[in-house]
DNA sequence: TTGTACGCGTTATCAC
DNA sequence: GTGATAACGCGTACAA
């Protein structure tokens, strides 16, 4: 930078100045240092422009899972806020079984972004609590109380998926549960509910995140002499796990056994997946997450911030009545 | 630091070597830093601490597409490494459309990581090797002259692709392309190749990197009068996307339509997915490209490496004898 | 273990 | 309105 100064004939300041399109420099003389820069092959260093700004212009995206498409979808709805504001965005990414999160999110913080963006934070509450006072985070597709929260209603997504299932005359209903932690039973408490109002025994079979796991336990589920006739899985990537094991069995989804997922990410949607969800709406909370960062930025005081959606069931092909009704 | 330093009793210097576990501080020492820094809430900067140690420890990461199973297998076979090595990633994601490669790039660059490694870049190579001149990088999935690479022979994938569905007894096979550039034209090659050595006429539909258009361009290709007995899609997703397609016709793949993929993602190995495809093997490509990574770290001025891989067919349950034989 | 010169920009504060 | 000067920001590295 230096030298571009000395070479434009100018000062330090005003080359930095001419490099972020402030004003204050007029336009020639822009063009001119812009001009002397490429010449010399200089190329601003970002590490220093941060540390001499206190920079306050990027946030920190935490993503669960890559291989979960939900999280790309999220991914997507931020990336389209923060290209609009001209935030520049720091990303990191968990591991299956969470272990990540913390160090994840320690990185973050060192790194002295803005804000944390959080999607599918598998941390305790209290954990995501103390961590939000040392950076402001907002948490997305899940409520941590105290922590600025976009996320849906849970609870009545796991009484529509249920309900749905009931209604197509299913009676031996399985939920497939993700590891249980904070902010994570929602689900399961709303099919417990609901098969409970129907004055049915709910039957929580528990599994992981991992589509292999899943399909694993649901290969299991359906060779027992008292197998389900439907299944509501935790999430899509589950029910992606239970059409494998399906496959495997040689049953037909909607069929021979009804499958409802959790999410409408956007691989459920594509005709031959076709299942049955509950929609999460990743790429709005995506940009809603986003949103509430900027807000974030600007009043690190403000009250915490929650918006919960009320989730819809999405009916797709891999539901219908059960054999013989 | 100043103020745990001051608390502690020590110098600035001892405390940012306590805090990176460095040799030279006595363990007592250090645990007595790392307690009071405790105390007084303190986080280290990584955004000085990079800039005054003039960074050559972190790697920057290029994923095309988060949508795209492959890349979260790549991304998962560069973190093995790195995570093993203590190298930090710098991750951005491009865009369906190529349009972010050079902004994607710029970023790194800006960020001075050590080395780029770049997985599913569309950018010509004439570009890539430009840029790679100012940053060093490492090409993941693709062989670009004069840049390492790390990849595997496109052109011999597409043989094996293309042979497999000729021996199966198809003579009708048509190839879905993707979007023609630098660097992602061997598996179009292949293809032709073998089916002119086959005494065949190519047929090269043109399509895209989205599931859902390489799916309508599929529906009409099976709609047409002369639909083919085979397709061959340029990767995963495309044939994903071809599944799609013939889900939506109610046609049975490997019945009726048999479908061929290439990288063989996480996703198709999936019962229920269950794709017959080429084996790109993602984790190791992205294994492969951060030890790299860490070789051109060492040594800027070495020559350009280079590893290609022969790919193998998976051949799994999209495939079959085209009807009447 | 410590002192201290960096690294590389940004951002007041000024001068014309 | 344009441009210059100089004081930071927060660690790291190296000599002492």
């Amino acid at each position: 930078m230096e030298d571009v100064a000395a070479a434009a004939g100018v000062s330090r300041a005003l080359v930095s100045l001419a490099y972020r399109n402030a004003h204050g420099v007029s336009d020639t003389t822009r063009d001119r240092i812009l001009a002397v820069g490429e010449d010399l092959g200089y190329v601003p260093n970002r590490v220093a422009a941060r540390l001499a700004s206190r920079e306050t212009r990027s946030f920190g995206v935490f993503l669960q899972d890559l291989h979960n498409d939900l999280f790309a979808d999220i991914h997507d709805g931020i990336r389209g806020v923060t290209d609009e504001h001209s935030r520049e965005l720091v990303i990191t990414v968990g591991a299956l079984d969470g272990t990540h999160d913390l160090r994840s999110l320690a990185t973050l913080q060192e790194t002295r972004v803005a804000v944390i963006i959080a999607a599918g934070l598998t941390i305790s509450d209290a954990d995501a609590l103390a961590q939000s006072k040392r950076t402001p985070m907002v948490a997305v597709a899940r409520h941590i109380p105290g922590v600025d929260s976009v996320t849906s209603d849970n609870l009545h997504g796991g009484l529509l998926a249920t309900e749905h299932l009931l209604e197509l005359g299913h009676r031996s209903i399985a939920f497939l549960a993700n590891p249980p932690s904070d902010g994570y039973l929602g689900r399961r408490e709303g099919y417990e509910q609901a098969m409970h109002a129907a004055g049915l025994e709910p039957r929580t079979v528990p599994s992981t995140f991992s589509r292999l796991e899943v399909a694993a336990t649901t290969v299991q589920l359906l060779d027992a002499s008292d197998a389900p006739t439907a299944i509501f899985a935790h999430n899509d990537v589950g029910a992606l796990g239970v059409l494998d094991a399906l496959a495997a069995r040689n049953l037909t989804p909607g069929v021979d056994v009804s499958v409802v997922g959790y999410d409408n990410s956007s691989v459920s949607s594509a005709p031959g997946t076709d299942l049955t969800t509950i929609n999460l709406n990743g790429p709005m909370l995506g940009r809603e997450g986003a949103l509430m960062a900027i807000q974030r930025a600007i009043d690190p005081e403000a009250e915490p911030m929650l918006i919960t959606h009320l989730p819809e069931l999405i009916s797709r092909g891999t539901t219908g009545a059960p054999r013989g009704v």
